[in-house]
DNA sequence: ATGGTAGCCTTGCTA
């Protein structure tokens, strides 16, 4: 089962593309973000001709989150509960094949020294209590999305200039490690250890040319998934095409489920002498 | 060199 995440700064902007990846690349789920459009107005005819459903949790003009799934999805959620005043269209979730994927778009954070700072950490603690209720449920999880958060040092071109940027301070990178003490494993280090491989380039300064990026798009498994993680890859193919989105997909692979049989030999036959 | 790009349905905001 692929799941895969990606941020395509608006899907009507984006359409071909993500026309064209899904043929390409054939995932079973993608969770997309900043979809930039109201839930009525998402382009999904086009989508479901290529044998997709589709469930949109948008807005006007900013955020908004959607899954994409070769399955019909069963027990949408929208919305992360929390806070009732939160306005802000920002996650989705489902169960596909018994997997149960969230599509999250975490908010950017910038700038530090306005109310957009405590409003990230505060949706983040929010987004812990429903990643813990999952996870008490005992079932494969995949948590996929736009986190706006660089685990480590590692995942960004340059840590001392970003060091101040909501996406790199020691407060959001501990809200991230919140999640994952819990019991999550990020799926892209848990297969790749070498540093600077990134998902997200920004539009300007030539940073997509010169290979100056940020690694902020995550899949989260709980461990029921991550028992089952084959492969995990960035894809960078929908970065370097025209008219790009600044994000590229990242996607996992979660084999079958395991049976708890195991084969035994037969006990030893024989006795005491 | 204090810039630059992209998408919104705006003439600034968000990223």
């Amino acid at each position: 089962m692929k799941i895969a995440t990606w941020n395509v700064n608006s899907v009507k902007a984006r359409l071909p593309h993500v026309l064209s990846w899904l043929e390409s690349a054939k995932p079973d789920v993608v969770c997309l973000q900043e979809i930039k459009c109201q839930t009525e107005d998402f382009p999904a005819l086009e989508i479901k001709a290529l044998g997709y459903h589709v469930e949109a949790h948008g807005q006007r003009s900013y955020n908004g989150v959607a899954l994409l799934s070769r399955e019909e999805p069963k027990d949408v959620l929208r919305g992360l509960a929390g806070d009732e005043t939160d306005v802000q269209s920002r996650y989705i979730e489902a169960t596909f094949s018994g997997v149960r994927v969230a599509s999250i778009y975490l908010p950017n954070g910038n700038p530090v020294d306005t109310d957009k700072y405590p409003y990230k950490l505060g949706w983040m603690k929010r987004l812990a209590v429903r990643a813990k209720e999952l996870l008490e449920s005992e079932q494969p999880v995949v948590l996929a999305g736009d986190y706006n958060i660089c685990p480590t040092d590692d995942d960004v071109y340059d840590p001392v200039g970003w060091a101040g940027d909501a996406l790199c301070l020691p407060a959001s990178r501990a809200a991230f490690r919140t999640i994952l003490n819990y019991g999550y494993t990020e799926a892209y280090r848990a297969l790749h250890k070498e540093p600077h491989r990134y998902s997200f380039w920004d539009y300007q300064a030539g940073r997509w040319h010169k290979d100056e990026g940020l690694r902020i798009d995550h899949l989260l498994l709980s461990p029921q998934a991550a028992d089952r993680l084959v492969a995990c890859e960035i894809d960078k193919g929908p970065r370097a095409l025209e008219k790009a989105s600044d994000h590229t997909p990242v996607w996992c692979e979660i084999g079958p489920a395991q049976s708890l049989e195991i084969n035994e030999a037969p006990p030893p036959s024989g006795g005491f002498i």
